[in-house]
Parts: C-alpha cells; sequence; structure tokens
DNA sequence: TATGAATGAGCCTTCATTCAT
DNA sequence: GATGAATGAAGGCTCATTCAT
C-alpha cells in the first residue's frame, strides 16, 4: 500500500498481466510470477486483488490529471488547451499500449471506473475539462449558453471511445494521427461561431 | 432460443437480476428464481451464464439497430437524423432503466461489449450513424472534409458517455431532455458552417 | 419392467450405447434416442438407469446359464461338458461383440457384478460349474480330493480373463480359438492324472 | 506428486475411503476429511479425483511387481516361482483388506484398470507371470507346447477370481490358506507331465 | 520483510427422474 | 401408453487470502 518500488513492481506486472490475460482471467499468483516475487508478497502492499486494479488505476490516472494541468498551464487559450488536452489523452496512451488495454478494457467492469475508488480521479479529469470549457466561455471562444457539464462528458466520451476504439482495433494505427481531427470537430462543437 | 417465449423469460429475468446485482455477483440460480423456474431448466435454453449476457445484448441491440432504421427512414435530412438518432438513443435507455444499466454498467466487461458475440451489432449501430454522417455530406450539410470514422466514433462516445454518467448518477434527471442539447453540439461539430 | 418388444428394444439400445460410450459416460437419454423413443419412455419400463444395466445382464446371463445347460446336458461326461462350457462361453461373446463389451468392462462397475442384484445369475453359473466338476470326481475323471470351490472361481476367472483380454485387445483375433488351448489346461489342472 | 508424504497421506486416505464408500460415492472432501486436509490441499497434488485412483493404482501396482520380481528372484525354479507369486498375490492383497477392497472392486471402473494409466503396470505383472512360464518350459517343468500368453492370462484370471470372491464374501476365510490348492492346479495344468 | 503451502468458501453445470399433457 | 419439457440435487474444482516459518 505505502509507496515502495516493490508496490510498483506489483502494479507494473499486474498491468502487463491484466493487458495480456484480462483482469478476470489473471490469478494473483501470475502477477506475483510476473513481478518475480511470492504471492504472499503481494498481500503486503495490497489488501486485496481488486485493490491492484484501483490503485493502478488511482496512481496511473492522478499522474495523468497532474500532467494534463500542468501542460495546459503553458497554453494560452481553452481551444489551444483542447488541442492539447486531446493531443495528450491519446499520447499517454499511445506511448503505453498496455496501461490502454487495460483502461480501456479492463477496468470497466462492474462499476469499478466510474464509480468506485477511482471516481476522484476521474472526477478530477472531469473537472479539468468543464475548467477549460468555463474559459473558453469567459473568454468569448466558446459558446455562452453551453452546458458545460454535458459539453465536458461529450467530450471525455468522444476521446474515450476513440480510445477504446483504437485499442479493440488492435492498435493499427497511430491515435495521435486523428488528434487534431477530434479536437477540430470537438472545437466546432462548442465555439462560439465557426472556429 | 428455441422456445422464445420462456428464452425471453430468462433473458428479462436476467436483465433484473444483473441490473440489481451486477453479473458477476448474479448466480444462474438467482435468475431462475427471479424467472420462477428451476436453475436446470435455463440450460435448455441458454449454454452457459455467459451466453445469456450475450444473447441479451444481442436481442436489444438488434433491435435497437432496428428500430433506429425504422425512424431515421421518416427523417428529411441528415441534420434531423442525427437529433432523432440521439433522441431514439436516450430514450431507449431511459425507457427502460434495467437494460440501461445493463447496458451501460455490467456489460462492458472485458471484451464482452465491442469485441465479442456482441460486435456485429455494435458494428451495425456503427454503421448506421456513418451512413447519416455520409449523407449530410452529400447533401452539403456536414463538412466535405469530414474524417467519417473518426465522427462516427466521436457520435457514439458522446451519446455513450451521457448514458453512462447517467446510469452512474442514478438516472437522477431526464436523460431524454439533454437530447438537443448533445444533437446541438454533435451538429455544429460536424456542421458544414455555423449551424 | 415386463416382458415386452419395447423393454427389449431398449435393452438392445443400451448395450449398444453402453458398449460405445461406457455406462457412465451414457445418459438415459442417449439410450431413448438409440431406441427411438422418448427418454420418460425408458421409465414405463425400468425404475433406473441402473435398473437397465441390471436387467440387461439378468436377461443376458440367465439366457446363458440356460443354454450352457441346455448344451451341457448332451455332453457324455466331465471331461466333455468341461471343453463345451469353454467353447460355449467364449463363442457367446464372440457373437455378440457389444455384449462382450458391456459385460467385461462396463458391467464391472463397483459392485454390481458379483454382488448386486445380478449375484444369483453369476451363482447359478458358478453352481453349474461346480456341479461338472463334482461330476468329473464321481466318475474319477477329476481328482477325488479337489477343492471344488476353488476350482470353480479359478475356472470361471481363467475365462473370464481370457474374455476381458480379448475384449480390451479391441477383439484382434478370435476368442474361440483359443477355446481348446483353455480346456486343456483347465482339465490338466483338475485331472486325476495326466489327460 | 511433488511433497510425497503428504501425496502418500492422501493416497491412504482414499484407499480408507473408496474400500468404505466406493469411488463414485466417495467426494473429494471425504478424501480430505479423512487425511485430516482442506480438500482445496489436495489439488496441490492431483489434479482431478480420477488421478488419485489412478496414482494410487499405479504406485500400488509399481510396488507390488517390484516386490513379485525380487521374491521370485530367491526361487530355485519355475514351479516354486509359481507358488511363491500364488502366496504373495495373496498375501499382499490379505494383509492389506481395503487396498484389496479398491483394486479388486471399485478400480474395475470402465476401463480404468486394464486399459487407461494403469495398463504399463498390469503389463509388467502379466510380463512376470509370461517370464516364470517360460523358464518352467526352458527347464522341462512346463509343456514344451505351453501357450504363454493364453496360460498367462488363465493364470493371472484364476489368482484374481480368487481375490475378488475372497473380497465379495468379505473376507470371511483366509485367502492365503488357498494358495496352495490354487497353485497346485495351476502348475498341474501347466505341467509336462504329473507333478 | 518474504515465502508459498494450505485453506475453504463458492458456484456453474449435468442429467436422472418426474409429470402434465 | 407415450412424450419431452421441466426439475433440482449434487459436487468437483478454482483461487483469493492467510499464516507459520
Amino acid at each position: 500500500m505505502r509507496d515502495s518500488a516493490k508496490a510498483r513492481q506489483i502494479i507494473d506486472a499486474a498491468i502487463r498481466v491484466f493487458a495480456r490475460d484480462g483482469y478476470f482471467n489473471s490469478r494473483v499468483s501470475d502477477i506475483a510470477r510476473e513481478a518475480g516475487i511470492a504471492s504472499g508478497t503481494i498481500y503486503l502492499y495490497f489488501r486485496t486483488k481488486d485493490e491492484i486494479l484501483v490503485t493502478l488505476f488511482r496512481e496511473k490516472m492522478a499522474g495523468w490529471v497532474a500532467l494534463a494541468r500542468r501542460e495546459l498551464r503553458g497554453e494560452p487559450d481553452a481551444v489551444a488547451k483542447i488541442r492539447r488536452l486531446v493531443a495528450l489523452h491519446f499520447s499517454v496512451l499511445e506511448r503505453d499500449p498496455e496501461l490502454a488495454e487495460v483502461v480501456q478494457v479492463e477496468l470497466r467492469q462492474g462499476q469499478k471506473f466510474f464509480r468506485g475508488a477511482a471516481a476522484d480521479e476521474v472526477a478530477a479529469y472531469f473537472d479539468l475539462i468543464a475548467s477549460v470549457l468555463e474559459e473558453g466561455i469567459a473568454a468569448g471562444q466558446f459558446r455562452a449558453d453551453l452546458p458545460v457539464k454535458v459539453a465536458t462528458k461529450m467530450l471525455f466520451g468522444a476521446m474515450d471511445q476513440m480510445a477504446t476504439s483504437w485499442v479493440l482495433g488492435k492498435r493499427r494505427y497511430r491515435l495521435s494521427e486523428t488528434a487534431d481531427a477530434v479536437a477540430a470537430i470537438l472545437l466546432r462543437g462548442v465555439a462560439s461561431h465557426g472556429v
């Protein structure tokens, strides 16, 4: 549980195993073997198998949000931030295909992703998107009457489905290359006038 | 499968049980009790517990696509069709909250939804969306250079996330009431000029 | 249960099915299909699946013993009777390979064969063998101090193993052709002097 | 299989349970309770319930054949060896009545005994018998024209039926006391002249 | 800390048998 | 008598978790 090299080692092993076999088909002993430790050792760092998945996700998602926040800070306005956000969303997943498999496919089990322990991190990401939209509205770049909550979900959903389709299509193309097109459509959708 | 009345009875019971307890927490005997039959009877109509979930989804999704196709036929142009599609997507789920729970949450397990046996039906829905986009492009309503595949995924993703958030938020508002706003954003995103 | 063409039809189907798949791998419905009737019909003639096996065996064994008794009656002395008995034992099985498979392999399950409902018929066959041995002793052909019970079991065991090996060896030779050799060894074993 | 002590503990428990209740009436959990371990532990040493039976048999039979080989080595000629073999065959079973019950009754299910995984050990026992017969023929003690394969099966069958009858008769007498009579009949059967 | 043998709760599925038609 | 859809008991096996070392 405590931050530790061993915990990270376990999480990294879990990502590989979950990506390969799926969460339900993976045994704790598989993760242990992949990590090169005894299965009992895992329970010194995680209370349950489920907690591995949740922790995995929380850590990755928290890092993701932090990264996004940092990156967006450098962008001049909401439009640029949306473009950056899409590019980042895609490149993070593209850079780590095993993580992508786990996040887009395995993590959607039951209610673990949007509900569950990871809900805070997802909410933070939603908040980040919403804040960019608010900023755009304030700056007059986005429609004044834009329903922000709705638009936030739609933006996330659109990006998420792009990622899911890419993963399920065995990543046969470069996800990043679609970023501009995606951002363009999203921006037109929310813009106060033609962009 | 053979006796469609009994099979439907089982599927309907399964929807209620899965919606209440989740797929993995549901025992076959729970479905049987809910359907008012013996658990062995289920195996006269379905080979495995898994097949119940898959059949459930295929039937519902096939009906959904057929309904959408029929409804869209009556609309005059692509813009109207997109509006209709969003309204339909939302109203189908809103009318059957238990189905919504199953489709948006339980069905996303592992690879059963987009991959797996249900892939054909999902693909048919994607095709339907794509065909509307093509029609809009041909009619000059949507951008001539619109990347149809990308836009298709984004449209589906946006609607899907709206539905998921609504389900996870315990359906505390009327999903249908967001349809106009969603359609508006989608249409602006793909329109050839400000709509 | 009652003697009837249908009961015989079921038993004959059961022999074929048991010989092909083994008793435990055979379902009652398999027997029904092989017999060309509904599975429920079987229960009009037999109380349980087990009873099919037992009845099958009792009928075949009773017929076998009756046949043997009849045939031996025509033989002049104990030596000729032993020869006849061996030849008959082998030819009965050889003439009906599926019955042989069932009797030598499938029927030996648990305690159904020597113990169980078929015990009487087996005992009758043992008695028949014993009576021939007694006759031979009385006639001076067999050792006066021959332990009849022991010899009876040995004779049966020797013939039985010959049959079992022949069945397990996929009946690649003619069992009957070994009858003379078998009878010769048996007769020397019990004879009052070199035969 | 790995830890021979624990595996032996399980096998010994299985012999007691199978002898008492029969193989099919025994649950894996019964064996576990008898062995004083958890039922899951059994699966650390055996893949299936079936494998327990097969392993049980292979180990016992292998030990039996090894013992017989060793004992026969000390005997001066084929006649003495046959006598020793019969005595040994009977005393092994008599010394371990529960093993006898399992080997003579439970193990004959379907094709596990003569066919199946135990076939090698049974074949080794048959080979041992055959080699003694060959030796006796070479030494002139047994008939020169003795059909060895046939005689081997008959010898085994005769001993086996003696054992089976003894087990089924609830072991109401001492099997060993019949050894001399059995050996005498067998030897007369194969001898080159009156013995 | 680390190990890995041991635990034991949990459940899907089969199929002999029943019975309403 | 005949049917075959329906029943429901039964148990082998898995694997997350524990704990003695």
